[in-house]
DNA sequence: AAAAAACTAGGGTTTTTCCCTAAAACTCAA
DNA sequence: TTGAGTTTTAGGGAAAAACCCTAGTTTTTT
């Protein structure tokens, strides 16, 4: 038997799990939190085989709770189960020694598979994710490593003249980058490109 | 028999309430979709009588879909389930037409509650909501309702010129409401102005 | 080694924003 | 109802930013 503690700040999707897990012999949910303070007691108390965590929680965050808990119970597999597809996202969670990350977009039948992988001591990483293996993925996307770094900046609200400052390039080159930039992702005009730029730091 | 679509960006969150719902006998869920291009395909083809929609989506956000689905069918009840408690996406989503709003860290009761209560034709908003008391929201708000209206456009890339043709006014106008808005909001520059747009839009 | 892609950049043109000023319309309270 | 304050409207010119064309250098891939 498994048994499995989610945090999860929202409580439908914790329902829903729960719903759909109830037939399952081998998994059993002990317990639920909505945010990383609640996980840790429900942690120390029942200490579960496995951690269902999402990253973005109220009072302490996925990462930080992930920290603690391997810290206090080294044998709990912690799976990682989010909304965010970045870099920063995956690379800190698993830096926090996360066993395993999916994403909130697959499905229930992604997550049972997760917890059944790292209840084995193996790890799980969701097949949707694409960043893992950093090298290799920036080649693979539309935009080149350059890019994205100047496309930061500019959904921070920088103009080109300020860009080129902070990364200590000429104006001239911001300026072709960006142009590039919206010739690839078929845009037309800055604005545009600002507005691709926020929002897509949050993977839509 | 109530039949139910629901628009969701989290596939985990679709399969959960479909589980939850698997036996509840008046409701039916006859199609979901990930994003709201795929959601209008599903409700033109199989004419929902309520539509359980998310804000935030890739290629048509909630708003948007809302406003073409009450277009073309007005019958349909649309109930917006989102994570966002923030006054300018329920303000909007209301001004788009919905019907219900209910929150991601609500329980899924509540959503089924929702569904039903919709379906009868009255509204139904989530008890952990604070702030349908609009006439207040509005007033305190720093910006202007033209304003806000001209802001819309700007999160959406156009630029004042563009702006003064789809508002059939002088580009120098907007020029004026963006400045003072860069003022009011103690920004500095149109990059900065774009970036809150786009980001307060969800306020995330 | 050649080809392709990425990164760099100058200079000139066009577009957009920024700034100052100001009038008409509307709002709300004395 | 008068008057002060706010909102919406707008012109013209200066400043800034973006855009376009071209092109050399470096890095990566084939």
């Amino acid at each position: 038997m498994i048994t499995v503690a989610i945090a999860e700040d929202h409580q439908a999707l914790i329902d829903g799990i729960q719903s759909y897990v109830r037939y399952e012999e081998d998994i059993k949910i002990i317990g639920h939190a909505n945010n990383g303070e609640e996980l840790l007691k429900i942690v120390r108390l029942k200490q579960p085989k496995v951690v269902l965590c999402d990253i973005r929680m109220p009072k302490l965050d996925g990462i930080e709770a992930t920290k603690i808990i391997l810290k206090e119970l080294p044998y709990t597999k912690i799976v990682a189960f989010t909304m965010f597809d970045q870099d920063e996202a995956v690379k800190q969670m698993l830096g926090a020694g996360a066993h395993g990350y999916i994403l909130k977009n697959s499905s229930l039948d992604v997550v049972l598979e997760a917890i059944r992988v790292v209840a084995t001591g193996k790890t799980f990483y969701d097949r949707k994710l694409h960043l893992p293996n950093t090298q290799k993925n920036s080649s693979k996307s539309v935009l080149s490593s350059r890019e994205r770094e100047i496309l930061q900046l500019i959904a921070k609200g920088r103009t080109s003249h300020q860009i080129s400052e902070e990364l200590f390039i000429g104006k001239s080159t911001v300026d072709t980058h960006r142009k590039n930039m919206i010739r690839k992702l078929g845009l037309s005009g800055a604005g545009e490109l600002l507005r691709y730029a926020v929002e897509k730091k949050y993977e839509f």
